[in-house]
DNA sequence: CTGTTAGCGCGTTCAG
DNA sequence: CTGAACGCGCTAACAG
């Protein structure tokens, strides 16, 4: 299938018996230009369905107005939504979004930064995968000085800026409300433990904690790779613990609904034997049955932020030192926490 | 902020004491050199870390190896998932994918063709926003002989390649498991009603009630906005029948699941009362209390296909004229609808 | 085997 | 007020 010809000035150019640079002037509206001349020209032009090449205009100025944004999965919700974000504010700035997914790969991360700086992207919003341990390919980005931020899934040691949670807030928020409902058994499951997130969450149940005066007790920390069936294996860890913890935060809330109904197969009462919550606010954390306390993290505001920031940079609205923001959390108590104190 | 500078051509060729066509030659592997030039070339343009700007090349060749989706949400698992498959799928024959989303709004999915249009996308990929109800910026896309798909959201009159899911036969699926269990008074509630999918919908739900002898009834048709409080008002009304109906078949799941939690609000009893179907199997569906029984629609698969055909017929694979591709639906029985009978 | 020339579509000199 | 010439980075046809 070939494609469809598209009008070019040159040719709007020949059929009036003007020269291309007078198109040119007559469709910016350049004031150097007889009235008639420009009007006839704006006409014919509308007449012809003509429409500028964005990449010979890319190419001439040397700036694409697109931005390139890699998340580890489309389809999670969280992502999504921050990818909504970006979008919207991009294009309110006249930016055009390319997006990729890494799909969790490091190796995919790595394409897909080569294919989009080839595509000539005028900066980058990057969310790492889960899976990436080294961070040559950032270091090389800086190094060639390609704009970009890091979101959400960060490394701190990179010098470029950052929009985070305030996950050890959030995590704080959550386990000192499970304190708060009469918990002091409180088992913290963790994602991998090189993820940032891991970390940070675990700080804030870890602080929660200490302020209650319970002292770190390393059995009560668990560790999934975050895969169903890894997530099966530490509820039933759980499950046979004796005597039962009184309460599981899980680091992220697909993790905690895993539990949940694992849990509810083997006949454990959330919140009556345990409380339980998550950590992201998951659409599906809602409706599960009983819904789950979790933290919700606004993914749409990040997008925006984020990409308002990045323009502003680009835009040199602000200075292009590398700043951290950090967005808070909101405790989202439900009933699988909800116990009589 | 200022881009860092990309090495060009030009730049290892003057290094090198060489011609740029040469450059050009050896990066491509032409038989047509020295071998020992050919080595140095591609040595230092390693060296330099040459990136071909792929904007140049699709200037040059007017092909830029990039597809337009647009689809209206793309915080919807389902689009997400769509997406997911198209980019797969066309990353793996070489081709980018630029994403945008309508919001729903058919001023927004006009703005989006433009964008891409301009962007020189090579072929569109679109799935209409509920608003759409007239099609002139299809044709003229069409007219304009830029080639395009639609796919899920589509509409019938438009002379291209469409990818839908055989709603009509879902439908007839899960009416016909509805009466299978023994319900005899079955609601359908449907979306707006210019819908493509509302119709096709509907159209199973009447053959399955045909088929039990069972005439229609236009009590028993309930029509929604599908906003959130549109929904719990048809709920109500349902809840306020008398006798209640015995089933309920909502158009797609989170109608589904705003009905249910309102029941579950006042009392009423799924699948106790009444049973209660959803369609597309959303992740949510399945962990709501009951579990809801739905039909589901691969969405990853008919990005796959979507993208699949489309790419074959843009590299001349297949012949230019439309089909219709039509992806076959598979009922997910839950508990929602599990009744005695 | 390699350099020169031309042109993709556009915008910006620099001349008239 | 307008046209001709040049260059963005790259490739291909045409000469040597």
């Amino acid at each position: 299938m070939k494609k469809g010809h598209q009008v070019t000035m040159k040719e709007i150019a020949k059929k009036l018996g003007v020269s291309v640079s007078t198109v040119s002037r007559a469709l910016k509206d350049s004031p150097e230009l007889h009235e008639e001349t420009k009007r006839k020209i704006v006409e014919t032009a509308k007449e012809m369905n003509y429409q500028p090449n964005l990449l010979a205009q890319s190419l001439r100025i040397s700036r694409t107005k697109t931005l390139g944004v890699i998340v580890p999965e489309i389809t999670s919700h969280f992502f999504a939504s921050c990818i909504s974000g970006i979008q919207d504010f991009a294009n309110k700035r006249g930016y055009n979004v390319m997006i990729c997914q890494s799909n969790e790969s490091i190796d995919q991360e790595i394409a897909n930064i080569k294919t989009l700086v080839a595509s000539q992207v005028d900066a980058l919003m990057i969310s790492l995968s889960r899976e990436t341990n080294h961070y040559e390919h950032l270091f090389e980005l800086y190094n060639r000085e390609i704009p970009f931020v890091l979101f959400d899934r960060v490394h701190e040691d990179i010098p470029v800026s950052k929009v985070t949670f305030n996950d050890a807030g959030g995590a704080y928020q959550v386990t000192n409300h499970l304190l708060e409902t009469g918990c002091r058994s409180i088992v913290y499951v963790s994602g991998p433990e090189d993820l940032y997130i891991s970390k940070k969450r675990k700080e804030g149940y870890l602080k929660a904690l200490r302020e209650y005066g319970i002292e770190e007790n390393p059995d009560f920390i668990k560790v999934t790779d975050l895969t169903e069936a890894d997530n099966i294996r530490i509820a039933k860890e759980i499950a046979a613990m004796n005597p039962l913890p009184d309460g599981v935060f899980c680091m992220i809330d697909p993790l905690a609904v895993d539990v949940l109904t694992y849990w509810k197969s083997v006949g454990i009462k959330v919140p009556e034997q345990i409380a339980l919550a998550g950590f992201t606010n998951n659409p599906t954390s809602g409706v599960v049955e009983p819904p789950l306390t979790t933290v919700s993290q606004p993914g749409y505001e990040m997008g925006k932020l984020a990409v308002s920031h990045l323009l502003d940079q680009l835009d040199g609205l602000v200075s292009d030192d590398p700043i951290s923001i950090v967005l808070d959390t909101t405790l989202v108590p439900r009933k699988s926490s909800q116990r009589s104190i």
